[in-house]
DNA sequence: CTACATGCAAACCATTTGCACGTAT
DNA sequence: ATACGTGCAAATGGTTTGCATGTAG
């Protein structure tokens, strides 16, 4: 099922690629957010050899294709999502790290209107609220 | 005028402080944005013998201190501007790297919302709009 | 006089790249 | 068979740090 999608994007169905993607698509409903030296360390976990550099060009053309997305955060790391469509912003613990997402279509507005009322065509966004989570 | 910021925040007065805040302050409506580099560029053009170590320090010191704001756009170079106290965010030019500031109260209402129906103490956050401006 | 600042070079660390070898198609 | 993928080690580039010297207080 996921060796289809990558055929579809023109990359050739390998090992590392098909155990990136899924780990990517495990990832419970939370931490789906995950770094390159995190997928590294799942993948050495399981027993799979895969260079960290692999991890990092694979990513990378996931993010090309449009089937990842990379985010980052305040701590100059690059995190990596599987790319839903669904054009959601982050939450981020500041205490835990965790990530959070949400849509909100007020905001999503407002940021179509500012971009039009200072006449720019938009291409995207990046909004990140910082917080720390109380529980 | 400017040393006494500076001592107030429990910094000695320096040159390279002195003239590194300056520089800040000096640049036009637009333009103010800054990376270490071009701070550092800033500085030999006008012949002052500052390393570009002390232009991150300086600047670290003054985000530490409330000065200045550390801002990441998606190039992932740390650019600085002087912290106004006004929380505006950021539109981007993708294709100049001009960046123009905006504050839009409603994205502030929804994002304290947003913070309070998650449950989570706000305790900042990041918006940055990206987009091509026609001109 | 003493604690803090600075310059320089070396260290760091996430990420990228060159290259020789493997493998999907 | 051939273009593309991979692992490894080395390179990169922004940023930080150790250390010996300078200077603000």
């Amino acid at each position: 099922m996921s060796g289809a999608e990558l055929k579809k994007v023109g990359l050739k169905v390998t090992l590392p690629r098909l155990k990136i993607l899924e780990i990517l698509e495990q990832q419970g409903d939370e931490d789906h957010h995950l770094t390159a030296e995190d997928v590294y360390k799942i993948l050495l976990e399981q027993d799979e050899e895969v260079g960290l550099a692999t991890v990092y060009r694979v990513l990378t053309q996931f993010e090309q294709a449009g089937i990842v997305r990379r985010l980052n955060f305040e701590n100059n790391l690059s995190t990596f999502e599987l790319d839903t469509g669904d054009n959601h912003d982050h939450l981020v613990c500041v205490k835990t790290g965790r990530v959070k997402e949400f849509v909100d279509p007020i905001i999503e507005d407002r940021i179509q209107q500012i971009a039009k009322e200072k006449g720019y065509e938009l291409s995207g966004h990046s909004l990140v609220i910082y917080g720390t989570c109380k529980e």
